[in-house]
DNA sequence: TAGATTGTTAATCGATTAACAATC
DNA sequence: TAGATTGTTAATCGATTAACAATC
């Protein structure tokens, strides 16, 4: 497989080709070319071809690409065909909602377990699972084959944590805490900045109040 | 301003920018070069040059940039100099995590109502709001200025609730549903697609095994 | 002034789009 | 076969990096 050096751009889309071929699944329809996604996805039809073909060919000519097929296999690219055991570090309402949302189940995205620091919450149920001190978090991880920790702590403990999460040999951590982690490359982090996400959305907000002005008055 | 057609490229960048100068802020770090600053972020002294350049110069020859000038510029072309009325469409985990979260407050983002379907939830309190039904939002948008809604629904909801928003002319939605929203260009959206990310994240994790497994074995 | 560092132009690199031959 | 549509190469576009003159 040299699913090698393919662009982060590349990558970011593909959860995106998945949703929409999750669609047309649902409504039973068995092919598509690449000028029906671009027409549905609105990107170009030639972008769609490139990316694919990054990964090998998934279509025919003439024919298009079998959307069950295609679906399948870009599910492999992004390792949904796997089981990814994952633990919860910070246990107030963002976490708690990441726990619920039964969706990541589906994908075969499994909490296997909880951790807190405050007394308010240790012990507490979150759907199945039990809020453990986050003392006990190394030993989990170890004892239970732990892929990916979600971290929704303050900022403030983020980094310490990060630091005991490279100790016990995580392999990823999906980061909520607004700070860049310390930690080395070969643990994979994905950052959910939602403040940075925020601003973006402020930026473009006045952007288009700014440009309403320009259209009316001449510099 | 001609911040017109500046590149999604240097927009998603200037919030990472905010915060390591608000830190260097906090350290009372008065300023700042732009190779100083490339060694503290990871990025290329000539791209965080280039990136201010975009809004005009803000440095001096031989001096470099005033950490609190730079801070207080970056947060105005952001936005943050106002203040922006939010409510949250569906008062769940997610939703009042979001509520909760009192640090967008502290940039200027408020919210100001809370709606749900739900009868499990309508007139609980988050925080100091009370949770209304669905029914009453396009009326409480219309009479609090509100710019942005903030869409924590499930995906079956979703598109019809930005539909009701586009009637009652909100500016902005900030949209964590799992569905591309079917608005016209002059309402911003920006989305928070956290399978996407859990994916992406996912295809990392198994990028890295394959890697060592490739290097073990040549062919 | 000399040294430092920006602002900005030019060079490079990478990603997107267009075009078309291959082929089902 | 003829028509459709891919896979892939070439052309274009845009973003990043390098270089350096301007200037504090």
């Amino acid at each position: 497989m040299d699913d090698k050096d393919i662009s982060n751009a590349v990558i970011a889309r593909l959860p995106r080709y998945y949703r929409y071929l999750g669609e047309l699944k649902n409504d039973r329809i068995e092919r598509v070319s690449s000028r029906e996604l671009s027409r549905l996805m609105h990107v170009t039809a030639s972008q769609i071809r490139q990316d694919f073909n990054n990964f090998g060919g998934f279509g025919q000519q003439g024919y298009g690409y079998n959307v069950d097929y295609l679906y399948d296999e870009i599910g492999k690219i992004l390792g949904l065909d796997h089981i990814h055991n994952m633990i919860i570090i910070g246990a107030g309402n963002l976490g708690q909602a990441l726990v619920g949302y039964m969706n990541f189940k589906n994908r075969g995205f499994v909490f296997r377990g909880a951790f807190d620091i405050s007394q308010n919450v240790i012990g507490k149920k979150i759907g199945s699972i039990e809020v453990l001190p986050l003392d006990d978090m190394p030993e989990f991880v170890r004892n239970n084959n732990i892929d990916i920790a979600v971290l929704t702590v303050p900022k403030t403990a983020a980094a310490g944590i990060a630091k005991e999460l490279v100790e016990c040999r995580i392999k990823a951590i999906w980061n909520f805490a607004h700070i860049d982690l310390p930690v080395p490359d070969s643990i994979k982090v994905e950052n959910v900045h939602l403040s940075d996400s925020l601003m973006k959305l402020s930026y473009n907000l006045h952007r288009s109040e700014d440009d309403t002005n320009t259209t009316g008055a001449a510099e």
